[in-house]
DNA sequence: TCGGATTTTGAACAGCGTTCACGACAGGAG
DNA sequence: CTCCTGTCGTGAACGCTGTTCAAAATCCGA
């Protein structure tokens, strides 16, 4: 084995025991010493595929965001590739859909989620994983388009990344026990209505805002 | 002086010392050794007076909501206790001058108010720093009782956190160079943008939702 | 002035992420 | 087989952290 696979081998291992402590005692369990145990190999080892552990919680937040692509995949949504002219309606239903899944995947990886904001890195991430950010804005996107079809990309981006803030906030904060700590059921409710209401009134904004901007 | 005067003294000095820290360097800037250093007195001592820093990272973030809490009460809203009977367009100009006036706190103020949140605390706030909370809570609930009037006290109470919640996701991410650094009129464009079709939605939905809660 | 109680102290402790001089080892040369 | 050389992995050591607690200093009534 050569040392290059080596190296491969032991990165994958260290992303491996590093994910299951932060999957059992969140971020502050991380330690550099466990690591090496539980994988087996020197302390400084670590140091050898990683920089420092920021770099190893990155490629952690990496999976957990994939992960969360396959639960927003597996979404049902009237604005995908399938059907054809969906009204308002099922667009606001879609964003719904999505706010919901956001929350039921934090709720079933509370540690992993938290992970991905609780972690302040020094500089800014890398392109590969801002990459991955933006890819998942898309399932945003899509309904918004149906919202508000007068919107040019950037800006319709842009309005995504909002109604996603909003959404991170109230799960976020609801979650958290330091302002409030909601149950699922009525955590759930007041997402909808949130985001029903930021639908309906997006709609009723698209001939308002663009009289307001002559 | 008497030893209870003495430790007074200490304790107002150490939450100066420990503010003054968090405003030029945050919450990472805030060593106990430094802090003893600058207070002049001995290590030790801290813990004389404060159980560990997270207490008195607390006081610190009490006096940042008592600043914030200044900021917000200068805001001149049409719901306050002013004027009469305003329409649910004033109603919503004041969420949106509220938001406005977060974004514009956190702006002025970054390292305080990331102290806030960023802080995460082993227990249970306890009852002053919640009841803080809860006042801040207020100055939402008013103009949210003009756009819906038909909630009850709890109801009303729990939708303003959720309003709150949104807007601080939106200024949270918005600052926050991890997933977007939006400039401060951008920033306060999303702003303008989500909190108004949030507020016409939410008027909109106060008939359509009793119908689907009968 | 003395002596017990109280208060203040800072060296010591346990832990952390990170480094780097050292030893182990592989492999070609003699 | 022996030796030499360069690469690689190692874990003790470094500097830093929050927190503790035996000891010193101080206070105060007798």
């Amino acid at each position: 084995m050569s040392t290059e696979e080596r190296r491969e081998q032991l990165r994958a291992a260290l992303i491996d025991a590093a994910e299951a402590a932060i999957v059992q005692g969140g971020l502050g369990a991380l330690k550099a010493r466990d690591l090496a145990r539980e994988v087996g190999c020197a302390l400084g080892a670590i140091y050898t595929v990683f920089p420092d552990l920021d770099a190893l919680i990155l490629s952690v937040n990496l999976r957990t965001l994939h992960l969360f692509e396959r639960a927003i995949t597996a979404v049902r949504t009237a604005t995908g590739a399938g059907a054809g002219a969906p009204g308002p309606e099922a667009a606001i239903g879609d964003l719904v859909r999505l706010a919901v899944s956001y929350q039921r995947f934090a709720i079933e990886n509370p540690t992993r989620w938290r992970a991905l904001f609780q972690h302040r890195m020094a500089a800014m991430p890398p392109d590969w994983y801002m990459r991955e950010q933006v890819r998942l804005f898309r399932h945003i996107e899509a309904p918004l388009a149906v919202l508000r079809p007068d919107l040019a990309g950037a800006e319709r981006a842009l309005l995504a990344r909002t109604l996603f803030s909003a959404t991170h906030g109230i799960v976020s904060l609801g979650l958290d026990e330091k302002l409030m700590t909601l149950s699922e059921t009525v955590l759930r409710g007041q997402i909808e209505t949130a985001v029903t209401a930021l639908g309906r009134g997006l709609t009723a904004n698209a001939a308002t805002h663009s009289e307001e901007t002559p």
